[in-house]
DNA sequence: ATAGGTGCAAAGCATTTGCCGCGGT
DNA sequence: ACCGCGGCAAATGCTTTGCACCTAT
């Protein structure tokens, strides 16, 4: 089946090779912000016969057609997710390096103000938030996936990803 | 005459070598984010007898004494500057590669907020803003970053910096 | 057919490190 | 004197590339 990305590769006259279609696959699935190492990783266990030059070869030109984003969470190598969900950015937890996705609209507003103050037009931002988990006591349940942080509703939207 | 970080590394019961106090004076006067390629001719033309491999030694050592804080604005390199001018974060001007450096409390209010809206106590933050000069006509561009590391990323105050 | 993709290994870069003589304290 | 420091060059770790072959279009 075509996934999402090799639809955007085709869409975009991407040459569509079996490698490249193995690791559209594995970025359309991928819920986290895999490194190369990572994503070669991956494609290797669908296809076995892709070599990871060719990985960074892709991940680049995709970064180039705008299909992909690369970040760079400290630790030396470059990690990347589609472009696809709008504008968010991550909150990385410390302790177990777990990426927190999420949007906050007053964010938004209030950097493009300093940008505009500043005499520019805002082209584009980094955003990282580093943090650690407000202790939640312990309870008889594991913390599995899905908790939600209490708090009051807000703006905030948030996707969890990076085990 | 004794520079600021030559103070700061002396408090901190450093051996305080020729180089270092060179480099420290260089650190001193920076007014910009130089990297380490840039120290090393700043402070060849003050010395001559410095090696580069000192000068990564020294950074790294200021920045785990907490005397120096390591940036990243894309293009590969690291960039250093004195963690004494309270927090505050940067501009980048797309076109010439400037960087701009202001603080803004209600930016920090908004963070600390969206930490604590997903169960987290910030511990500490990145922001970049890459922007392009309002009003002036664009003429030559000279594009600054390159690869590696992704590009994004009142009472606003700022200093300018970086030629 | 042919422009472009792929593998492999070598090259590139920024940064770190081993070894060993040298210099602060 | 002692232990850390600095120079040099070799080693690293991630990423890019040259070359020769292969394959979508």
């Amino acid at each position: 089946m075509e996934t999402r990305i090799e639809r955007l590769c085709i869409d975009r006259g991407l040459k569509m090779t079996g490698q490249r279609r193995v690791i559209a696959r594995v970025l359309s699935d991928a819920e986290d912000h895999p490194d190369v190492e990572e994503l070669y990783r991956r494609a290797s266990a669908l296809d076995g016969r892709i070599s990871i030059a060719t990985v960074y070869r892709t991940v680049r030109l995709l970064e180039e057609r705008g299909i992909l984003a690369r970040r760079d969470f400290g630790g030396g190598r470059a990690r990347y997710e589609p472009t696809e969900h709008g504008t968010h950015h991550h909150l990385i937890d410390i302790e177990s390096g777990r990426v927190i996705e999420f949007a906050d609209p007053e964010h938004e507003r209030v950097i493009t103000e300093i940008a505009a103050r500043l005499g520019f037009n805002l082209v584009s931002h980094r955003l990282e938030l580093f943090g650690r988990r407000i202790d939640v006591p312990a309870r008889d349940t594991p913390a599995v996936a899905g908790r939600k942080a209490a708090g009051p509703p807000s703006d905030v939207s948030s996707r969890q990803v990076d085990p």
